[in-house]
DNA sequence: CAGTGGTCTAGACCACCGT
DNA sequence: CGGTGGTCTAGACCACTGA
């Protein structure tokens, strides 16, 4: 990776960095590897450590590295796709899928949610938390809101919490017939208790899927998922499998 | 905005100043609004100007602020729903849709989109470039790959690029018949020249949208589109308006 | 031109990990 | 404990905008 001239571009170092790093790792690093410490990567390339790790920001957004404190900076594997949107519509927690059930309970959600939901401003909601595992990896936290009116017999159930608590949310959800459902995705950044599910620094880029549930000609569910956005590409539609990148012959370690 | 105690939790400042800052915008600040330079704003909470830079920055991600170079940061509206995928399949370019045609070569596409075309590694394709603008604002660049076999009467064309040379492209594609298609959402980096459609400087944080369009059993077009992500929120499904924000209440200016 | 955000530096200390 | 990435500082200069 000898320095190329700056040229008169006047191009920002640290894009200029990321470049010649991101060239780097197509052509001399493999999945896994460790790459040198911050300090003598900055050294090596005659720069400040924070502009090195401007660039190395940029390579971690674009899920090219992955970086853990008091461990190093690794050259990450792939992005993995995860099937966020099918053809056909199905009810969270249907039988097979990847979630796991962490916890339920009966709170009065935020007012945004309240809004999608129809429901009044200070009306409690159940809440399921999920999470979601792929090859062993968190990928995923969610926050499933299903108004009383949806589940109307659950009232037997006097758990007040747990994942047996979710178990009986979600079954008495699923008597209801889905008539259909949409999906958004924004960016936004890892509140404190998502990003220690995810396994990330508070502030983690993460991708917000916001999923309403159609039943009865009402919202019937409200889900909101926020995946990381560095290990993550969202799929949506027949297929689930696009691979595209722009380095196909990377390996896993 | 009275300062918490810090508590012994050991937050960073710069993520404690964005949930103060965050607070304020709700409440003190309406959309357009200009904030105080960079410099105050750093004097005032007793940071240095970097650390108040990193909360700025997270705000933005959050598409809470808007800043420009030589001008000032600004508090964003809210941001924009785009519709990217709906229930029934349809060609790029059909009547009515929000695309603006810019441009069109033929020339060897990257190894990756190759790879999904299944063509051969240096068969060229047609590449039409589009914008898409909502409310006068640039939202998202795209490339539309298409391989030389899914329009086999275009060799009738002579213009070796320019706009008309991409309606050309397309009205020959819109006479396969489309059997499906589907898409993948994940984050990246704006380079250079999308940087510039889209009004941001290189770097910038962008959702890569990836659509394969299948027709003949095979895949008939690539697009892969670069939205900018703190401005828009990507809609999948039946109703594209889904709002949700957790402050209702802001105002266009 | 003055004022803004964007880049860059050379340090310092902290939180965390594995040994 | 030593080594890693994460946070923070106090400055400097640059690129761009608008008056």
């Amino acid at each position: 990776m000898g320095t190329t001239q700056l040229e008169s571009v006047a191009e920002p170092k640290y894009w200029h960095l990321r470049t010649v790093l991101s060239e780097a790792l197509d052509s001399e690093f493999s999945v896994g590897e460790i790459l040198p410490n911050e300090r003598d990567l900055a050294a090596r390339f005659g720069v400040a450590r924070a502009t090195l790790r401007q660039a190395l920001e940029q390579l971690e957004l674009e899920g090219r590295l992955q970086r853990r404190r008091g461990v190093g900076t690794t050259v990450a594997p792939p992005r993995v796709g995860v099937a966020v949107g099918t053809e056909q519509h199905i009810w969270p927690g249907a039988s097979g899928d990847a979630w796991q059930l962490s916890d339920s309970t009966f709170e009065v959600p935020s007012a945004a949610v309240a809004a999608a939901l129809e429901t009044g401003q200070d009306e409690p909601v159940h809440i399921v938390r999920r999470s979601r595992m792929t090859h062993g990896q968190p990928v995923a936290a969610e926050l499933l809101h299903v108004p009383a009116s949806s589940v109307p017999d659950l009232s037997a159930i006097d758990a007040p919490s747990g994942a047996a608590r979710a178990r009986a949310v979600l079954r008495e959800l699923h008597r209801l017939d889905l008539e259909g459902q949409d999906s958004a995705v924004e960016l936004g950044s890892a509140r404190a208790d998502d990003a220690k599910q995810l396994d990330r620094l508070p502030g983690a880029p993460v991708l917000v899927v916001t999923t309403r549930y159609f039943a009865r000609s009402r919202t019937a569910a409200l889900s909101v998922a926020t995946y990381r956005a560095d290990t993550c590409r969202l799929t949506f539609g027949d297929s689930g499998a696009v691979e595209i990148h722009e380095d196909p012959e990377r390996r896993a370690s």
